[in-house]
DNA sequence: TTTTCATGTAATAATAATAGTTACGAATAG
DNA sequence: CTATTCGTAACTATTATTATTACATGAAAA
């Protein structure tokens, strides 16, 4: 499975888009992730294949958010990227033989089950108008200290 | 910070530790860990440092549980482990200038770490004399479907 | 229609984290 | 003194991820 550090750049990305009305291209998204075009298309193409962006090609393309900000939560995100593993632990459901081992597992398995039952529940109740409504405040308070400062 | 996939492979040895009433080699337990001396004594080195196992060396020398097995969560063993980390996200808290990144990484962060708050608490809910009795209940159970079987 | 801009995608290289190996030193029992 | 076993440094191998290169495809503009 694949790897979860783009759920952080993926939002980063999307609420980027939704701050603009026309397309952003993969260049334009790259500087703002601090990487490379061609994988702002991989990752992206994942996401328009559940219909949360869409692309179009050619002179004045990119990349759009296709649907609004109140019906995208970051768990649709996260399950749009494929569900990635949350947890740095290779599934130890491995060497079925040792029975010490099966016991661990067991254990293991459970307590990381239910983290990662409240975490996606957790994600599922953040949307990217959320995200967005943080971001306003953030610069609202932004531009407040820069006034104070002169 | 380190990987976590050691958590379920120390649980492992120790429990194995736990079985037999002379120290082990650094050798036995890499055989049942099917992995390398080297990595073991790498590996128990930390947990020695935290009082949670001794060594000896020399002739019929190794490594030996120091304390009582209700006395060892598996929270106490990710401790010892130095908390690695448990998700798979880079730490989000980079790039502090863009205020959209801002409110991404807040949000994640607190869905993070409540997360992680939780998987801690219940691996401390968890001790090696509960693993222990759970594999002895797997082992009465495997050793009656032999019986059964002829 | 040709040029330019942009995505689509395969192939390859670079990077980084982890694990494994080799080699040798130090301690301890017999 | 010898065999055993941990302690550790240095190096290699493996794996996963990310980055880069290269080129094809499609669409708008000149």
């Amino acid at each position: 499975m694949k790897r979860n550090s783009r759920l952080s750049a993926v939002l980063h990305a999307l609420l980027h888009m939704a701050e603009r009305d026309r397309p952003m291209t993969s260049e334009e998204l790259a500087t703002c992730l601090h990487t490379n075009p061609v994988v702002v298309r991989r990752t992206m193409a994942g996401l328009r294949e559940t219909g949360l962006v869409t692309s179009v090609r050619g002179h004045g393309g990119g990349w759009t958010l296709a649907r609004a900000l109140e019906d995208v939560s970051m768990r649709d995100i996260y399950a749009a990227l494929g569900e990635p593993m949350l947890f740095q632990m290779g599934n130890v459901s491995e060497s079925p033989g040792c029975l010490v081992e099966q016991a661990v597992n067991h254990a293991l398995d459970d307590a990381f089950r239910d983290a990662e039952a409240m975490l996606i529940a957790r994600l599922g109740e953040v949307t990217l108008a959320t995200l967005a409504d943080d971001f306003k405040r953030r610069f609202a308070e932004h531009r407040a200290t820069l006034k104070q400062l002169g």
